[in-house]
DNA sequence: CGCACTCTATCGATCGATCGATCGGGTGGT
DNA sequence: ACCACCCGATCGATCGATCGATAGAGTGCG
């Protein structure tokens, strides 16, 4: 059994939901994706619901411990950023599907899974906002406001799953750097940049989302 | 007759397609917000789908007259820039609804009016291209892969449509100063950057949409 | 003026289609 | 014999849209 049914029916979701929005794709869409009647679908999902907020919770989860993973050790808070941008940078260029869904579908939550994502999202925003303003303190940025900044930022790098293909010209690692690079100029910092380690956040990447 | 039926139809349906979403929105929802029966919103509404195509026909219409006029004549490239700038971020700033429906709800359309939608998108991101381009030309810029660049600050100002509140502490003009700014640094323009002419943003923006 | 007619604006009732969800009944492996 | 897995049939609710009807404000004519 290489796919389960469980597996199509997760992967059907996230395509569906990530092309039509939650509330345009149907229980019968879900099913014909999936391989499966529409009655069969609720042996696995629970209610559609639940199937938006199981996908939810995975993926910020894993956009979470990846950045983690990617900035645990690392003190200088340029390379700190420089990694949080390419982690979420590749996040969203390799897994555009899931990461849509998170960016556009909260709303659809009820209250009682709204706050488990809402609470996930924080503590990733969490760990910008502190290592934006390690780096004021340091002297290496210099912005001000910087509550309004990673916001800017946070929503700039996000935008790379509405318009990023994996068939153009430009490579993971040339997008990654790329937007260091804007990122760590919109804070001030200072040149020459140093590019981050884009191998340790390719790796990190690799070993939460799994091989490319 | 202070506000006619046709204008509560609009503005309810602009607020809960900001809300809700297009397929998350009912047609009783817009009956009820507009105070009239689902019937007679078919007397100016056409169907849902015109109702939706109008609303951002217009409101993308709005944005990329208001873009011209904020750069009409001007030829330095960083001056262009900020305006660009401080014009979309106002904008989205001012009327996070119907900009949010612009950016999120395209797909919906059936493809004739994706087209002309999409059209008018394109001719928006083109000023922006060539502002980037001559600001290359003329060295005032510098950045590789200037596509990447656009693409990255459009996301990063329209953004601002999904956090900003006019109730917060943050003013416009601090708003759309700070942004020109982090956009400048983004684009490699030479420190000390001169802020653009938010007076005239404003004025552009309230010939637009009308006063604030 | 008075009457017939038209047009806009609105409604309650209802249409066929589709929605998310459930039920009871298989089928096949252990 | 059980249990995970799967389905056809079907549920009540809601969907977007249309129906025929009406109230009222004009309009043209004798």
């Amino acid at each position: 059994m290489a796919v389960t049914s469980g597996e199509r029916v997760r992967r059907a979701a996230v395509k569906l939901f990530a092309a039509k929005g939650f509330h345009g794709t149907g229980i019968r869409d879900l099913a014909q994706e999936a391989q499966l009647s529409s009655a069969s679908l609720y042996h696995y999902m629970g209610t559609k619901e639940d199937l938006l907020a199981g996908i939810m919770r995975d993926s910020l989860g894993r956009l979470l411990t990846g950045a983690e993973r990617a900035v645990a050790g690392v003190t200088d808070p340029a390379e700190r950023m420089g990694r949080l941008v390419a982690l979420h940078v590749i996040t969203h260029a390799r897994r555009p599907e899931e990461t849509k869904v998170v960016d556009d579908e909260v709303r659809v939550l009820s209250s009682g899974a709204r706050r488990a994502v809402v609470e996930l999202r924080d503590a990733y925003e969490r760990l910008w906002g502190e290592t934006i303003e390690a780096g004021l303190r340091a002297g290496a940025f210099h912005t001000p406001r910087p509550e309004v900044t990673r916001k800017a930022l946070l929503e700039m790098c996000g935008g790379v799953a509405r318009w990023y293909s994996a068939r153009g010209a430009l490579s993971l690692d040339e997008l990654a750097g790329h937007y260091a690079v804007l990122a760590l100029r919109a804070l001030g910092a200072r040149e020459p940049l140093a590019a981050p380690d884009l191998d340790v956040c390719r790796a990190v990447v690799a070993s939460v989302w799994g091989p490319a």
